[in-house]
DNA sequence: GAAATTATTGACCAATTGGTCAGGGTCACG
DNA sequence: CGTGACCCTGACCAATTGGTCAATAATTTC
């Protein structure tokens, strides 16, 4: 049942699992892992606290699903750095990515924050392996560039750091960029102008 | 006893007050508001339960006077931009300055950075009255010299947001960081480089 | 449509945790 | 050196919380 390759769910497991999944995504993102009950979860999946037990074992299994699955779309925009295409464009992409998924996806930028900001307590093997390779792959491509002079020269993997952190500050700050930018402000759209001007600029030879 | 202006504090009161603040310091930064415990705070500050609870009302006072204190030291480098100082080395000092609190008080940043996640609950008058009132400033200092044609025009706001969220990861991100750098790299001295590289490139006119 | 399997829950438990309190120790100061 | 204020703690409490379980309801299967 906590098994996903082979033992086929029901049609009520499915349902309900994924209801689960998804009020504890919420939960999780705005109270972190230790903030939040089990009952809150099942608050907001809408089914009762030994329920949604039967469907996982404990409220470590919850949180460890939903990160695993949220670091394959996490990580995903990374492995489509295509070598041939037009470096800045490639790299404005996805940069553009990245802030579309904190626009759309802040729950699990949150649920990724906190996660890290504890020391990735159930992530720290994955990190150091997936993460790594995936990185060091752009990595490659990336310098590659810069070896053609079509890039200007900087660290590859600060440069992703800058793109992280400048994203996914949209959707984990969120109350403080807008508590700075005050009413009648657009903080993703004016971002958007904001890191396209900072890429091209910085990146160009 | 709680009141740091008009009650005289004994000796004992100042140094187990500081002690306890000390010791929430890391328990909260490490595990957030409700992940912490007033166990695990007395333990780090060498006291017992009932004693911390002596010096401070309750878990939520310890909490509040560490944000408050730490909001201070966080926001002052954003007042110390000089209008007649060379526009680009002001914004690159204050750059350096931010990344240098990073990685010399990374308990800090991630106390701030767990309560900016779990949405501020206990600072958002806070944020929206000295933070912006503070940013604004900075905003009209910038503005100013973009207007004089001395730094490339981007979003003051998007700008100061740029340089918190890339230094900030440092320390808030930093087992992500060396889980990708791999052995051998020292993230702050490179980060700064960066830092450096990035700016100057995107403010020059 | 009955048996077998799956789904659901109220009631419960043990551990943790924020906080209290009465009583005893310690220190400054006259 | 005595006395009052300050300091400290073991024992305790009530609330919360992760998790269990026996019993019941709903579904599937044959």
């Amino acid at each position: 049942m906590t098994n996903g390759k082979t033992a086929p769910m029901t049609r009520i497991q499915q349902k309900n699992r994924q209801l689960i999944l998804d009020g504890a995504l919420g939960v999780f993102a705005s109270n972190g892992f230790r903030g939040a009950t089990i009952d809150q979860i099942a608050k907001a999946a809408g089914l009762s606290k030994p329920n949604v037990l039967y469907y996982f074992r404990s409220k470590d299994e919850i949180h460890k699903t939903l990160l695993t699955r949220l670091l394959e779309m996490w990580l995903a925009p990374l492995s489509r750095f295509d070598p041939k295409g037009d470096p800045l464009e490639e790299v404005l992409t996805y940069v553009r990515a990245k802030l579309h998924m904190s626009r759309d996806y802040p729950r699990e930028s949150r649920l990724f924050a906190n996660e890290i900001l504890q020391g990735a307590p159930h992530l720290t093997e994955v990190l150091e392996e997936d993460l790594k390779t995936i990185v060091d792959r752009a990595v490659v491509v990336i310098a590659g560039w810069m070896d053609q002079g079509r890039l200007a020269r900087v660290q590859p993997q600060h440069l992703i750091f800058s793109i992280w952190s400048m994203t996914q500050h949209y959707a984990d700050f969120d109350v403080q960029v807008r508590a700075v930018l005050g009413p009648g402000h657009d903080p993703f759209d004016e971002a958007e102008k904001f890191l396209e001007q900072l890429y091209r600029k910085m990146l160009s030879v």
